[in-house]
DNA sequence: TAGATTGTTAATCGATTAACAATC
DNA sequence: TAGATTGTTAATCGATTAACAATC
């Protein structure tokens, strides 16, 4: 078990979501102890990983013949990915997919909050979609530095993408979540993700035809 | 260089997506060849790894003093991303997220045609969005049948997903992309790959505030 | 106690990095 | 040729897995 500032490895960091979507489907089913041993059957993982897993995000541990708590295990992980904490954010792009990360409930639960959504449109700009307001493009930098708020979205068409990027940099946003489709430029210090839709269904579709090719050989 | 069934690294196949949106960035830029040094600079990987990524890939390899053919790259990644193959896919749940999924151009692009909504909702049964029909929840298993769609869209409210995948399932759907935050329970043969929206924004916030704390400490 | 389960230590595996040889 | 660049071989690193001891 683990006492708090020790680092965890990334990849289990990563396993984390997985990890807690589960442990809410038991809790909600009333199960209050689980085994790493069923948990990596209901998740696929080796029953070992799962152990080495909450051995670094639990502090009270598990207990043999028991397993571990399911509620402790809930708070560990909320308090590693940082549910507690409250981060602000901006999103640039109030198309179908800004508007459906704005109407998308799930982030307040993790304690980040869209503080408002910025178009060019100017006949989307003055609304109030999903209880945030639409602002003008104009207004973003003076926003951000006044709120100093630190992550921005992307949510453009890839032609924009850039020009969003160089306004959000130069507003002081350090961290981009990117969901158009092209390479963007940055400084050194400012932190980039890019959510590639696309790619992520093509890699599915890869791993389907692996899959496939596989289960024919057999 | 690689001349095609070899297996690539699966972290090296995670990475294609990023070196193609940015050959295609030089690409537009009438830039037609480009090296390893280059590549690792602009995307922030070891000059090395690059290097060995795109030996992986690339059938005619680079060359001494001039670099690798950007056209070549995108073409080999296209392939080994399995742009060039056409896949289907249905989609359940025509809410805010499924109306952005269907807009996206993107999966056409890489190969991906989304033949048809779901939904369970009467008021948009019917309608045709962005050129896909909204076809009521009950006609799914039989559509996904005759035309052997594999691959499954989830992009319904938490509490529906689960019904909805053992809809998926049953109707012969081998892959499922989920987007619901929620643990799904599958048999083994189904291919699942959760999108969990909300996890990836905390991560990324969570990565901002190492990368301050370790700012500060300098 | 016996047995289920955790936690730790060592071995293996895969991916990254470093050093260097090959090529145009 | 000299130098930039690729490609390969060996070393390192991190993560996973296996074996086993500790605990209730």
């Amino acid at each position: 078990m683990n006492a708090g500032g020790v680092s965890i490895p990334k990849q289990t960091f990563h396993r984390l979501p997985g990890y807690y979507n589960y442990l809410k489907l038991l809790r909600s089913e009333g199960i209050e102890t689980v085994s790493s041993t069923t948990i990596a059957k209901d998740l696929r993982l080796g029953e070992v990983q799962v152990r080495k897993d909450l051995a670094c995000i639990s502090k009270t541990g598990g207990r043999p013949r028991t397993g571990f708590s399911v509620a402790e295990l809930i708070d560990s992980i909320e308090y590693q990915l940082g549910y507690n904490r409250m981060d602000e954010a901006v999103l640039v792009g109030a198309g179908n997919l800004g508007r459906a990360l704005l109407s998308y409930s799930g982030f307040e639960e993790i304690g980040i909050n869209i503080v408002a959504a910025f178009d060019r449109d100017e006949s989307v700009v003055g609304q109030t979609l999903f209880g945030k307001q639409v602002l003008p493009i104009s207004k973003l930098s003076d926003l951000c530095q006044r709120m100093h708020i630190l992550i921005g979205i992307i949510a453009v068409p890839g032609s924009q993408a850039q020009q969003v990027c160089d306004l959000l940099v130069s507003a002081g946003i350090a961290a981009i979540w990117n969901f158009a489709p092209v390479h963007l430029t940055v400084p050194d210090d400012v932190l980039i993700k890019n959510e590639n839709l696309a790619a992520s269904l093509a890699i599915l579709s890869q791993n389907l035809s692996e899959q496939l090719a596989k289960g024919n050989l057999l």
